[in-house]
DNA sequence: TCTCAATTTAGAATAATTCTAAATCTTGAC
DNA sequence: GTCAAGATTTAGAATTATTCTAAATTGAGA
């Protein structure tokens, strides 16, 4: 038993969440994970299977597009589908929101939320509610000053 | 002058709103809007298209897609992105929010939702927000009892 | 009536996602 | 350790969703 409390690396947390949701942790499923986490952009599939490419080129778009899932599956990754285009896909699960530029289709991650609690949704009965998300619309600072 | 107040049928509402935005009334336009109407159930482009022609069977796809850009672009239509499928139309521009069904996919109108006014949301120097989207995952009665 | 710009159209093109079937890997039973 | 069963990966085909293109049509204003 240890006398520190120590945090257990992410890599770690990815295998028991995998493995509580009866998925495996396999080499591209790790890979998938760190690509996501080197760079909280909010890539699209496409832009994930370039990265994970450029690590390991044998990885295929089939299974960035499993790997995804996996990792959504099991609460590792959010998918954030904010328009018509493509899903992107985003690492940080802390509660937070997405504002999406309608001008020019950034997306920024805004470090508050209307959590479940404090939303007081009443639903009608028989629905489980188990997340609340909240997409802010609008236009991001480079586009206002376009605008003008 | 009328003494008694009256309100605009849909249609010159929808006339003065497309002009607001520098837009035309068309036929294939007023199709549209009405096929949204007419059934509430959050239909995706290709639906639309379906349900469009067979009232008005020389529309093409391409003029539903027009048509739903326009009408989203004046503000008659909210568009819906859910999950990675198609998007989806919603012709009741009262502010509600979207209960998405994880399971089974389908969509229901939750008439209650965070009002920008209500949410205080603080955003960095520089954005305009517009609208706040609030969608609510979880499972519908149906799957709840299925699950089971 | 004429002209110009907006809109529609069919179909091609592109983009996003899912499917398929075979190969590979992992795990648990023995 | 060996084997069988099931999970995962792979390439590429298939499907689905959306956008683009260029020509035809429409409608509003001069």
């Amino acid at each position: 038993m240890n006398a520190v409390a120590t945090k257990s690396p992410p890599e770690n947390n990815l295998n028991e969440r995998l493995a509580h949701s009866g998925l495996r942790l396999t080499p591209q499923r790790q890979q998938v994970h760190e690509v996501l986490r080197e760079k909280l952009d909010h890539p699209t599939a496409d832009q994930v299977f370039m990265r994970a490419k450029s690590k390991m080129p044998e990885i295929s778009m089939a299974t960035v597009y499993n790997c995804l899932d996996a990792l959504v599956q099991c609460g590792m990754v959010r998918q954030v589908t904010l328009d018509r285009g493509a899903t992107r896909y985003c690492p940080n699960m802390q509660d937070h929101s997405h504002f999406y530029c309608d001008a020019c289709g950034s997306v920024f991650d805004i470090l508050q939320t209307i959590s479940i609690a404090d939303a007081d949704i009443k639903l009608p009965r028989g629905f489980r509610l188990k997340l609340i998300e909240t997409n802010l619309h609008g236009l991001c600072p480079d586009c206002v000053a376009k605008a003008k």
